[in-house]
DNA sequence: CGGGGATTTGACACATATCAAGAGCGGTGG
DNA sequence: CCACCGCTCTTGATATGTGTCAAATCCCCG
């Protein structure tokens, strides 16, 4: 698969390149606490406020560790690329707005949608271990993303124990986030698992100020499909299955939860009658 | 579900009780770099030795860090947990010997592996975000594991740059493992399933000094079917075809991989005629 | 040596995939 | 403004992989 990427031209907000910034935070043989990092700072501390990521969006998730470590923003155009799998890491992203998708690929060409990503949420973390990015994140659209350089990251929080504590959080989260849906694959129906998925947006675009009850989804059925590991047609089926029951109303990508109880108890058990 | 519990009572290496251990690390309103670790430190440089958890066994994980930060070991008999699903979070812990599997549960009582830990391995990561542990952590035989207060590890990491990134990397190659098998789930059938899981056992039994194609299972057909998501049945048929297909030979618990590349191709295109 | 869980195997059911066709819908250009 | 294109989505008919239920055997552990 070959995505367009936003990479390395895009960089309206700072003034140092993209370019520049990887370069110089992969000068090797300088200990980080030393060189590197503290003239980045330095930078970051000069009089052009333009490269902190306001945080404004964020508050609600807790977030506010995010301004200080904020190097850069960045915009990545829907159906671009903000990093592709087997790409060197060096950052993680604080999306700022917009919607991503994250996809993962395996090396007969099989792929799949491991997570949606909405504001305040972090993506690229699966890069640290191996020092590249094991997905490619994907936006599905215009969106607006904090790059958090990992060498910075680190640096802070060695020194700011709240820091260290979100992000460990954040990392922690998505373990969990993780276990959640090896959950939903492993022992839910797909009835059960399009409940599943929707009451998570729902409380995830709740927990943004936005309505929990009337949404307009950002990505396809494939895309549901391949998160939720079954084909589209299935997808709308269900959808179509929801509908007819009066527990959701679903108009292509515009989706009401009608009955938030009636949907909770889908979520446990769902079968064959429903669907009469 | 209801499991015994190794976590009060046993404590046979160390001279302070776990009991006072999680008292003082939760006793709240200190500081964590001021009063509590420290206290913890002083204690832990005593002249005992017993209580640090040697390493031997996790070297080749390239986990010396471990080394650093065991305040205390603990043994755990088979079928006993280390933790359960929802106890107060205050350790991760790192199998120094034996196996273990996490089950994570749903309200409505049904429950899945979500994972197998061999020595190196950590557990408890999921704990981090909310304070209490996503999943149960049931030792498949008897263990040995190193208890890491998670003050510790984070204090220690303040101010050791190699060991913050250790840590980092480990939760970053939990991120990644299940990414593996949200894969695994949602685009892989039984056969390519079941492949892909004893590839991986094999590689690491092998990163342990272990045969990569000779070995024993520690865990039942149901444990292998919740992980990964297939009834029990279909694990033994799955099981079955492999052996018939002269790919592995199982016996039991006991497999013996005779054909890495035909197993390796198997775990790209398995289909009804194998099984014939 | 006995008992009970673990495993295997078979027959059948069912949920979901697959294949196919058509409908909706937004964008574009004549 | 309409016609057309390409896409996504829906719906139907059928195929199939895996679940379910059941029974027999194995074998581990007390």
């Amino acid at each position: 698969m070959h995505y367009p990427s936003s990479r390395l031209w895009e960089n309206p907000v700072t003034k140092v390149s993209p370019i520049d910034l990887v370069a110089r935070l992969q000068r090797p043989a300088r200990t980080r606490a030393g060189g590197v990092v503290i003239e980045l700072e330095k930078q970051r501390s000069a009089s052009d406020p333009g490269y902190v990521c306001p945080a404004s969006g964020l508050a609600l998730i807790d977030m506010a560790w995010i301004e200080e470590l904020t190097y850069v923003r960045r915009r990545v155009k829907r159906g671009d690329a903000l990093f592709l799998a087997n790409d060197q890491f060096a950052s993680i992203y604080a999306l700022r707005n917009g919607f991503f998708k994250t996809v993962q690929g395996l090396e007969d060409g099989r792929e799949q949608v491991t997570g949606f990503q909405m504001s305040g949420e972090i993506m690229g973390m699966d890069g640290i271990d191996t020092g590249r990015y094991g997905s490619t994140a994907l936006a599905l659209e215009d969106s607006d993303v904090c790059v958090l350089p990992y060498a910075l990251v680190a640096n802070h929080s060695n020194r700011n124990d709240e820091l260290q504590r979100q992000f460990h959080k954040v990392m922690s989260r998505e373990i969990v986030r993780e276990h959640g849906v090896m959950m939903l694959l492993g022992t839910m129906n797909a009835g059960e698992r399009l409940a599943m998925f929707l009451l998570d947006l729902s409380r995830r675009f709740s927990a943004r100020g936005y309505s929990a009850s009337d949404f307009v989804l950002r990505m396809s059925r494939g895309d549901i499909g391949s998160y939720l590991a079954m084909k589209l047609e299935t997808v709308s089926r269900a959808f179509t299955s929801l509908h007819n029951l009066g527990i959701v109303h679903v108009d292509g990508r515009h989706v009401q939860i009608l009955d938030f109880a009636d949907l909770e108890r889908h979520r446990g058990q769902t079968s064959r009658r429903d669907r009469d």
